[in-house]
RNA sequence: GGCGAGUUACCCAAGCGGCCAAAGGGAUCUGACUGUAAAUCAGACUGCUCAGCAUUCGGGGGUUCGAAUCCCUCACUCGCCA
């Protein structure tokens, strides 16, 4: 591997929004001829928002930012919105009620969130991204204004159409009044680009829809123009399960929450089934390049090439190329299936540096290891683990949940801990 | 304000005085088979000093030899009426 590919639009594509729908980055939005038209002219500007929920992004935030990007390339400006506003009422779920964060722990993360963000967007030039706060004009505003300015706008009977409050209805939640309003914030918020950037598009997940037109409709009433709003699909496997959201298995754009080396073996196990489409949504990768990759999961599916460029295009996107060529490097390594005592211990301590890592001296137990580098959560499972045959030390299957890593380091120093196939660790002596 | 229903493990959901660490399904994890894939089969899935013990069934209190199950109370949710 040398290097990813450049981050570029495919020249094939005359215009942006059809790049854009190819890849599949198009769910639903609002007049497609007038958007796709606004796009082939002059810049304008976008915008999109996040809340801060969690200390960072996650993949399903990716989609957006690549999206983002794209439009960037394209010559439109971008506005990276950071829910600090937004993010003291939270979205209605589904299915339940959020429980609020602290104010102080969402100022933090607005800290974080932003940025994060700024490191998908181009800080350069006359289309350089800007980075926004809602809270900046919602946390002056009385609530008199709001009612009178924005409230008045909003028709009780629309609002409690739009699904994510329909679902909430029909709940054994119910919704508070706080989640119920949150769509006339959001609509707020893209009113407020437009008066001030005179931004004229949103963009954000198609389950953001009803949040989404909240803003055009708003903007529509109040001033009289129309805006524009983009939904992008939900990214689901190939079972139709929603991942990288917050449902569990989050995968963090963090590399303190979610190693390089996880990121990339998260992209390499995905499934035939769906490759072919995260190299459309997820990389910069040209039409023909993707097709020849296509035509490699046809023909030789146990090279697993596609979920190779895969990983390495979107590691490197996220953590960058440097990184990700020792997450390969490592890789490579840990999974090559060769004796690791015949590493090189220098090429041995370089692999182990992207895993998760624990300090231990030679007399401590293995499980503690396993507790402490996060492979499980607590002794229990450590133990359960090793019960199950799960648990290798240096490739060598630990039966006895007594172990200790006496007798078992290679070069008096390392070892390498894993839990199943694919989840490792770094284990080190105290030296 | 009145009346009724409800709050069970990550999610859904049974249980209605001992046989309940709590049925079933989903998600997740692991083993086998593979291509570090999918599908399939099998196991696990509160914690710990782990063949035993401790702590769980919205919070608190009580009845009982014994409570997720009965009573009181508080909180929250849903519905109907006003």
């Amino acid at each position: 591997m040398t290097g990813a590919a450049p981050i570029r639009l495919d020249p094939t594509f005359d215009n942006v929004w059809d790049e854009l729908v190819w890849r599949g980055s198009v769910h639903v939005s609002t007049d497609e001829t007038a958007l796709r038209d606004a796009l082939a002219g002059d810049p304008i500007t976008f915008y999109c928002g996040f809340d801060p929920t969690a200390p960072s992004l996650h993949l399903g935030n990716l989609a957006q930012l690549i999206v983002m990007r794209r439009l960037q390339l394209a010559g439109h400006k971008p506005l990276a919105l950071v829910g600090g506003s937004t993010g003291l009422i939270g979205d209605p779920k589904p299915t339940s009620e959020r429980q609020l964060n602290e104010r102080e722990t969402v100022a933090e993360w607005v800290e974080y969130l932003g940025g994060q963000t700024l490191r998908f967007l181009s800080e350069d030039g006359d289309n350089a991204v800007r980075l926004v706060n809602n809270l900046d004009w919602t946390a002056p505003m009385s609530t008199v204004d709001f009612l009178r300015e924005i409230g008045k706008h909003f028709r009780v009977g629309t609002m409690l159409k739009k699904d994510a409050v329909a679902a909430r209805m029909d709940s054994e939640d119910g919704i508070s009044y706080a989640e119920f309003s949150y769509q006339v914030l959001q609509g707020l918020d893209f009113r407020e680009l437009y008066l001030r950037h005179d931004c004229l598009l949103q963009l954000g997940g198609s389950d953001q829809w009803g949040n989404l037109t909240a803003g055009t409709e708003l903007i529509r009433k109040a001033e009289g123009v129309h805006a524009h709003a983009l939904g992008t699909p939900l990214i689901t496997d190939a079972d139709g399960r929603k991942f990288g959201k917050s449902e569990g298995n989050a995968v963090w754009l963090d590399a303190n929450l979610t190693s390089p080396y996880a990121m990339y073996q998260f992209w390499l196990n995905q499934d035939d089934a769906i490759v072919v489409s995260l190299l459309q949504k997820f990389t910069f990768l040209s039409r023909e390049r993707i097709a020849e990759l296509e035509r490699a999961v046809a023909d030789e599916p146990f090279r697993r090439e596609a979920q190779r460029v895969l990983a390495y295009e979107v590691t490197s996107f996220v953590h960058g190329s440097d990184t990700t060529d020792e997450v390969v490097a490592a890789s490579a390594a840990l999974f090559g299936g060769g004796a690791l005592d015949a590493l090189n211990p220098d090429v041995l301590d370089q692999a182990l540096s992207s895993l998760p890592t624990v300090t231990v001296t030679p007399d401590s137990s293995v499980l503690e290891a396993l507790r402490e580098t996060k492979l499980v959560s607590s002794l229990s499972e450590a133990r359960r683990a090793v019960t199950q045959g799960a648990v290798s030390v240096n490739n060598e299957r630990i039966t006895d949940a007594e172990s200790t890593f006496e007798g078992r380091l290679l070069h008096q120093r390392f070892a390498v801990l894993r839990r199943g196939k694919k989840t490792l660790a770094a284990v080190r002596v105290q030296s």
